[in-house]
DNA sequence: GCATTAAACTTGTATAAACAACAATTGTAA
DNA sequence: TTACAATTGTTGTTTATACAAGTTTAATGC
């Protein structure tokens, strides 16, 4: 695909850092793309697999929506709706908190882990590709996404 | 800000490569919502922006609705409809070509290079916080970016 | 205790994205 | 020329986002 320039039939950026967040926002919406395409014949959305990859992150024990929340890329995300949407799929549990019946804890189960455990492996072949980086490049590339936030 | 890590709560990834989509997606994210909030009080959303400026790159000439969407950072945006929504706050004057008649010509009017320069102040002012970054930095952080989509 | 405030979700609503299906115009080739 | 295919946009429909307002429960202050 070459360099953002091209990508978007784009000659010049006022700056470098104007085209450092076209860069960014690009990418992600590539990235996006591909996700969608990857998830849509198991029925979920990029953002309901990244509820599903969090609540396997703290299996076995349940997180609180407000957890999820804080934990989500997507911050601006419902998780009320993302959650309830999994629910009806039977990939999370719910249930109203004894303790403090304002919050709700929540679960992934089996069948959330085993679609999880499916999708690893079209994720594996999909990083493949990113395979041209070195692990330096990589890490870099972390590293300065990290400084640009601030 | 800090790490990705820290922003989404998240002690360990897969892989530096799981690390760097996540990371992509997050930064985009949160550029995404300072933009929206940006653009708000003129009415306007980063994409309706993103061809708006797509247009002041070609003024005084017209692009055709498929030049539009082949320089958009999101490609799966409808371009009739985001053109439709400028057209009505008179940000933009749309005319069927004459020679080809299946296709539209788009100018950006005063008023949208008007808005522009408005909203190029505010733009200066949201970069500013990224001059912690070198001018090496960012020209790394471009270069990654691209080398990561191939 | 009782009123207020805060916390933790939920719901409503307007707008936009995703993606397929459709319509109109032009190009091509027997 | 007259089907057939390709281009270029538009429209329909379902789902998701953005954000505000509402609901329920818990905590706090008098």
């Amino acid at each position: 695909m070459g360099t953002i320039e091209e990508a978007i039939k784009q000659r010049k950026f006022t700056n470098e850092y104007e085209k450092a967040v076209v860069n960014i926002l690009f990418t992600a919406s590539w990235l996006d793309t591909t996700n969608i395409q990857h998830f849509k014949p198991y029925g979920i959305s990029p953002q309901q697999f990244n509820v599903l990859r969090i609540l396997r992150g703290s299996y076995p024990n349940a997180l609180r929506l407000s957890d999820i929340t804080e934990r989500m890329i997507d911050k601006n995300s419902n998780a009320t709706r993302l959650v309830e949407k999994l629910r009806t799929k039977n990939f999370v549990k719910r249930e109203i908190c004894k303790h403090n019946r304002r919050q709700v804890d929540i679960w992934i189960t089996q069948k959330g882990l085993d679609l999880l455990a499916e999708l690893d492996k079209l994720r594996e072949n999909f990083e493949e590709q990113f395979k041209d980086m070195t692990k330096q490049d990589v890490q870099q590339l972390n590293m300065l996404l990290d400084k640009m936030r601030g």
